[in-house]
DNA sequence: GTAAATAGTTTTATCGAGATTTTTTTATTT
DNA sequence: AAATAAAAAAATCTCGATAAAACTATTTAC
């Protein structure tokens, strides 16, 4: 782990029950097994995960900054509710982040880069066309994909947030999945033109496709959000 | 306070000991008090804020998720170090997100927005004009003004982002007025140009505007911050 | 001079009790 | 019967003491 990536997204070797406490819990509101607006009881959470109140509470705290969890004022902490207008607000903003990013690893990217995009794509690409579908290992290989990509951006902050939308969105992909089927769609061929786009260091090709990528998944998500 | 500003710069009313300490401990490291690297030691921080080590730890770990404390495996709390690396990183997103923001808000705001607008910059120049300078008083009313400008932008999630990185670059502001004195230039002047080409609703203007003016200020702090 | 072992410090985590606040229930009044 | 007020219950927040784990520095042995 010779990177800089300080955090999020180091669900990887969680030493402390802090980080324990932090990775299963932003896992399981992310995963939809806390409910929007659930409340978190830290007497309740203390047997579901067999961990101690002050761990407990330190993982809400840092949940609460990154907008999973809400807490008001001696009310305790709930699961942060969820609505149309956040998900678009995150949608937005999460398009905006990605491109930049995309920009600047276009322009950064080396023959390194180049590989692991390569072999991040090449990975996903067994997961999507394979016989059977395994979602989970399609979702990590996805985001492994999407990461990569902008891997060769130099700006901890633009990562920093856009890590936090991308899991943000991933909780209502998963919220809207709990109740609809997924949309069938030619997911593959989108991300074979990003893919393309990429290595062609066609940058505004790149940013339309992904765009529309983003929007598209968004888009279903956001129907099965209003009809629920 | 009837805007929808959850989080963070509220400052204002606290309730929990939890939301005092998270206040404390982010001004005090924001003004300087803590130093860069410094460690945040809970006992010590007990005895100087007069609080139990449970609402301190819960401060310090929202403060992680903001990039304003660190925390390393086994090693405690300590306050996030400052490179000139990071500070541009800082620059460069909160000028995209600045101006983001301001488009939107120039889109969006309707006449009481304009009130607002002119009452910020009215309190801003009395402090830039007047006699006596009051540092505190005019960092309070920049602020204000600034804040004001992008209010009407209808993100949380940007405003969210933009207050983050806001803090963050005060605090290297505050580290290099520490080594230097404040540099003379007319920082009135460039706020009355971002202030007519807001009311004028000159969107490329305005961004212009803003930009030269973050980028003066950065540039400032940065040279500070080499010499150190 | 290097490496292992030990002692000391720091950090992390747990527990339980007490203070404060919110929520629910019950009783009273309009 | 609805609304208000008082009382009880529940939940949250906070603290301090303490135990366990991990790291640092020093000493000791080879």
């Amino acid at each position: 782990m010779a990177d800089g990536s300080i955090w999020p997204a180091d669900t990887a070797a969680p030493k402390t029950l802090t980080d324990i406490a932090y990775a299963r819990l932003r896992a399981d509101i992310i995963g939809g097994r806390h409910p929007a607006d659930a409340k978190l009881r830290v007497e309740h959470l203390r047997r579901d995960y067999g961990l101690g109140a002050t761990p407990l509470r330190e993982a809400l705290s840092r949940l609460t900054s990154e907008g999973f969890v809400v807490t008001v004022g001696q009310r305790g902490f709930r699961v942060a509710p969820v609505s149309v207008e956040d998900l678009d607000d995150i949608t937005d903003m999460r398009i905006t982040l990605e491109l930049k990013a995309l920009r600047q690893s276009l322009e950064r990217g080396d023959d390194a880069w180049e590989s692991r995009v390569v072999a991040a794509y090449y990975q996903l690409s067994k997961a999507e066309t394979g016989e059977e579908f395994d979602f989970a290992a399609w979702e990590e290989r996805n985001r492994a994909f999407h990461e990569t990509l902008i891997s060769a951006c130099a700006s901890p902050w633009l990562m920093r947030f856009h890590a936090i939308l991308y899991d943000q969105h991933k909780r209502y992909r998963n919220i809207s999945l709990q109740t609809a089927a997924p949309v069938p769609r030619d997911v593959h061929q989108e991300h074979q033109r990003i893919y393309q786009a990429a290595l062609a260091r066609d940058a505004d090709t790149l940013c339309t496709e992904t765009q529309s990528h983003i929007r598209r998944t968004a888009d279903i998500t956001r129907a099965v959000l209003l009809v629920r």
